[in-house]
DNA sequence: GTGAAAGCGCTAACAG
DNA sequence: CTGTTAGCGCTTTCAC
């Protein structure tokens, strides 16, 4: 492999003119850096990324922590990341985390392991309390699809709280007034989901029922067995909210099972527009997350960050998109 | 930040003494052993990972090309890869090529550089030629979900011939005799399902329709326009088959908007099952790839051979399951 | 068994 | 404007 010494001589000149001309530093000649990038290009020089991270302690890669790859919500957040990053030149390092804090944890470690540039992250509640004394915080952070407002990092998300008072609403507006929900228990998004849900039903004045309102993991399994539950009660709900596609998929799958009717016996809204939403029948009613927008919004705030560590810390709130289809739509409710 | 310098200093040994037992190294007395270890402890030292990938030229890093983090097949794949690697102390660089042969080339010059410990790759056809000429294969690499056989390079795969012929014959068996099949054409994926589709119509001596046989790029709009175009023709197919399910929910798509019925006016079977497979009415017949073993497959096969770079190549085939779910069962065929 | 010392390839003072 | 030089933190001979 040719290194920058090779290219120095070549082109007859240091290894500092060299380096500063591939960092584009001012103060080179016109000719010596036309002379260097030649040799440079002919040489098929490429500089060795270890030694550089070695030397400024930071390298060309972000880092994005999620709690699952196979969470439709985090696929379309990563690719956007992807694509920003191959764009700036940076390259993308994922970890699953599983909501695990004692995964999220090791992972931080790991990237500070690393010199990552930067880091893009969904942190469980429980991790949003140790990043306050720890000093990930050193490392250039934004923190997606969580809230975080008393940490003093950068932050995408949406509205969840508004989000889930509107479809609540919507539900509430077609005549169902047995409305179970489904959050999950891992994130402060379950939570503000929740918090929506149940706003909606009082401004309603719609009394909440204890037994409808559940926290669970909030994987498909979780969603079908908690429905299950909630469909051999006594007293059914006669619609059902999810905070998010997996949820959604196991309550589907229960309320197959169970042979009720989507919308008549109950109706089902959930968050997150999925391929299937719009692929099932009924199709679901959903509330759409800008997916995409998020992880790009992200990426593009982390390079700014890293570009600009004193850059002052800034929340963007992105906004949701009720798509209304046909799980919700019963007349007789 | 305390480096290894520090931790000697403390312990009062060499930093040689202190990396030999860090590397686990025989030749290290079992009291000194320990003292280190304490050491390490109390100080929380970590070593620098781009010091260590400098001077050793290899990093604790394994990357992961595939075409689109969106595709579901490659989800699983990544979760598997990233479960292995977070196991055995790697971490996963990933890389979206879109199927294209200029970003793949870009991708695996940008490994090089990062000194990435392997690679596990899902490359178009063009790289696959590209990479007999070229250096990349100096990495240790792993290829998977595309057939590879001329290179010497670990392979991992499943029989796509014999899969595609395996639910093109269920198809025919119930019937079905106009059947198309459109197919991914980036990837030799696409051909072999291809070539396997052919094979069912023969052998049952169906002859093969030409229009009914189409290549296209593998996404979900691909799959609705081509669909649009078999199902507006004055010759209609009666059955389809997808080779992914990005095309497969495309062709659904295209289905319920000309308001034919499943499976009576029209089956439809595909690869890989995706979550919404089994949500859909009717279900969806399809050929279930092992896409996490895959991954998982991969990625131990990597790792032995980060391990080993004298190993032999091996290629490994894994099974497929056909699932047979109610998109092709209809009695009149 | 252990230490001293030589770099890996690069960047960033500091000189000139 | 450009070269010299001193490391970044680690691993690995080579001595002892």
């Amino acid at each position: 492999m040719v290194n920058i010494k090779d290219v120095a001589e070549a082109a007859g000149v240091s290894t500092a003119t060299v380096s500063r001309v591939l960092s584009n530093k001012p103060r080179v000649r016109a000719e010596v850096h036309k002379r260097v990038m030649e040799v440079v290009q002919s040489l098929g020089y490429r500089p060795n990324r270890a030694a550089q991270n070695l030397r400024s302690n930071s390298s060309k890669i972000i880092a994005l922590i999620i709690s699952d790859i196979e969470n439709p919500f985090f696929q379309s957040v990563s690719r956007a990341v992807e694509d920003v990053a191959q764009e700036q030149g940076y390259s993308v390092l994922l970890c699953n985390t599983d909501e695990n804090p004692e995964k999220e944890k090791i992972c931080l470690n790991l990237l500070r392991d690393e010199n990552v540039a930067g880091v893009i992250f969904s942190p469980t509640r429980q991790a949003i309390e140790n990043l306050t004394d720890s000093s990930f915080l050193e490392m250039p952070m934004v923190i997606i699809d969580r809230h975080v407002s008393k940490l003093d990092v950068d932050n995408v998300v949406i509205d969840n709280v508004k989000s889930a008072y509107t479809i609540t609403s919507h539900l509430l507006g077609h005549g169902y007034k047995r409305i179970a929900g489904i959050f999950g228990i891992g994130s402060t998004t379950g939570h503000d989901r929740r918090e929506g849900f149940m706003r909606a039903l009082k401004d309603h004045n719609i009394p909440p029922i204890n037994d409808f309102i559940k926290y669970t993991n909030a994987r498909e399994e979780d969603g079908f067995n908690t429905a299950m539950k909630l469909l051999q009660a006594k007293e059914r709900p006669n619609a059902i909210v999810t905070s998010n596609s997996l949820l959604a998929s196991g309550v589907l799958l229960a309320i197959r099972e169970s042979q009720m009717a989507i919308p008549d016996d109950i109706a089902l809204a959930s968050f997150d527009d999925t391929t299937w939403a719009k692929l099932v029948e009924p199709a679901l009613t959903v509330i759409e997350q800008p997916t995409y927008e998020i992880g790009h919004t992200a990426a593009e705030m982390l390079i700014k960050r890293i570009q600009d560590p004193a850059r002052s810390n800034r929340e963007v709130v992105l906004n949701t998109k009720l798509i209304i289809r046909q799980s919700c739509g019963c007349k007789k409710h």
